[in-house]
DNA sequence: ACTCGGATTGTAATCGTTTACATACCTAAC
DNA sequence: GTTAGGTATGTAAACGATTACAATCCGAGT
């Protein structure tokens, strides 16, 4: 039934080295030997045991990918990055969804303990920091989108804190003063810097912030929708709203034009992650644009050379963000 | 460095096979044994090798999903509830997006035949029937979404044609008679179907399908919009448009909405797929719902049952769809 | 005290490759 | 015709676990 390299050997009258080298350095054999071996190899339709290779050569050519959640458009285009070059080298891709569980999130360090992946790149670090650290200390691991505080661990992102700056600015350029922010969750690193981005910027502009006017969501459609219900309830309505994920800025415009009020006119809102929808929703959404698909690119980049433990240059790596415009944004 | 079960064994001062029935039968070491292993386990942080294990028991506990385009809310959906049972089970899954190529769709046959998976599951079946049917004998195989003609490997979706058909009916049955057709590509099964549906829901009322109004899309947004521009060209309105996806529908609507007519007031729009977005759309999408996350579990359940080798009664399992009415379809 | 037999543990073969090392081959130069 | 020296092949030891089989232990029954 299984055919191995023995079988192979036998039918071509070589011996079991000879036919793995005509596999992996076919140079060092003779011309006439190799045609002997390709072709048992076809009459038997032999396919080399991966596994077996991959326990002698200590390597899987495997990679793990951690995502939060690959139902989210944003996620699912870093990941792609991330195959499209791992593909390219030859490696495979190993999905982790711990669907924002972190006790999950903390079980697929262990394949990598296990040595099923030859590397790792997390799009989530919700776990302790700490453990993340031991296990980047042993093997090749690389964040993208999401950084761990004071950790030397290999980074590709955006910068969130200027980029909500930016946003922010933009808003005040534009005359609003009293400006909501709807944040992600705050056990985020990430979700941290927008909401410090847009403090800067308030404070730049010698503005107050409102504390009842930020509040925290958890990056989906529904918590925007629900906060913007919040606000019209306790009767603090912004004149602009900074939303931290384009989900939640749609959800806030919903809200808003369930109350007869309009987006721009009425209340601007601004979001952020540009996805593929945020230009097809009504009002189109200004917004700031991640390169997702050049993070994965960057992130798998970066973990190629760890794991041939190339020398690394910049450990944290810092795309470019961009303020797109569009129409959810007016003049006060 | 690396810390193996002999070293375990070592320290423990036991024997190595002492130490792998700790870890895979401990019913049959005795207690005091069992604590002196693992606390040798604990002290040198051992973490047995998987791919040992692999090669040994020749199994995997890896299975294959080979996406045409994760980026896709649809089918990240169905891979989230294979995932989501493939972690239950045990297993874990291996990613393999083909970027809608016929060739790396191919590629990804080997892995299996290499044996880096236990078995497979196709949300995609564009290359030759032969070459899946051929893998399909040796290896366990499951369809999702798609299937082959005339093929008896296990498959799970729902029914297409009859989706369409209830799609169309409902047209139909509220004034419409002039209705046009966005079909996904006519190379895929299921987009053969839907239009097979809607042919077969005009027929059996009697109606005639003006050829010009049955256009050949990709089931992208762009299509959708291009395709109903060109129907405004050719100056051949419709009353009503069935879309083979939800997201040429969005294309569709857009584009009437740029003719400055409205939806469902001028036009009616039918979609299908019922993402997550459609609901959030202006109008609300009218569609046919495919429970997504459904199909993933039933295909992730109905290929550990061949991995198993236990008997499947039925091999194919269609999901009900459903028509979830609300706002882009209106009467005549 | 001695056996017997089940419960534990140990020894060593095995999974299917790769590869260091040894050996055989072959050509060219003398 | 020898031989040096590279080239091509073969032999067998890894890789790190699992497991069939053999060996040992231990308590109960006599």
């Amino acid at each position: 039934m299984m055919v191995g390299i023995v079988d192979v050997a036998k039918k071509a009258n070589v011996s079991t080295a000879t036919v793995s080298r005509v596999l992996t350095k076919p140079e060092t054999v003779r011309e006439t030997t190799t045609e002997k071996v390709l072709k048992a190899i076809e009459a038997l339709n032999y396919q080399p045991n991966l596994i077996a290779r991959q326990l002698r050569r200590l390597e899987t050519k495997t990679i793990l990918v951690v995502v939060p959640d690959i139902t989210n458009p944003f996620f699912s285009k870093v990941l792609r990055g991330i195959e499209a070059v791992a593909v390219a080298k030859g490696y495979q891709v190993l999905l982790g969804d711990t669907g924002n569980d972190v006790e999950r999130e903390k079980g697929y360090l262990n394949i990598l303990q296990q040595k099923k992946a030859d590397g790792m790149v997390l799009l989530t670090a919700r776990m302790d920091a700490a453990a993340v650290e031991e296990v980047a200390r042993s093997f090749p691991v690389v964040l993208a989108c999401e950084y761990i505080e004071g950790s030397r661990i290999p980074t590709v992102s955006i910068d969130n804190i200027s980029g909500a700056r930016k946003a922010t600015e933009y808003l005040i350029d534009l005359g609003h003063e009293r400006i909501g922010c709807i944040t992600g969750p705050l056990d985020i690193v990430l979700s941290r810097d927008r909401l410090k981005g847009f403090y800067q910027a308030m404070a730049r502009k010698n503005l107050i912030v409102d504390p009842v006017l930020v509040q925290e969501g958890d990056f989906s459609f529904d918590s925007g929708f629900n906060l913007m219900m919040k606000f019209f309830a306790l009767g603090q309505l912004p004149t602009a709203i900074f939303a931290a994920s384009d989900d939640m800025a749609m959800g806030v415009i919903k809200a808003i034009k369930s109350k007869d009020l309009k987006v721009p006119e009425d209340i601007s809102v601004l979001g952020f992650d540009d996805l593929k929808f945020s230009s097809i929703f009504e009002p189109a959404l200004t917004t700031i644009a991640q390169p997702a698909f050049e993070i994965g690119e960057n992130a798998m980049e970066l973990l190629m050379k760890l794991i041939h433990k190339e020398e690394v240059k910049r450990e944290q790596i810092i795309l470019a963000d961009q303020l797109v415009v569009r129409e959810s944004v007016g003049t006060i």
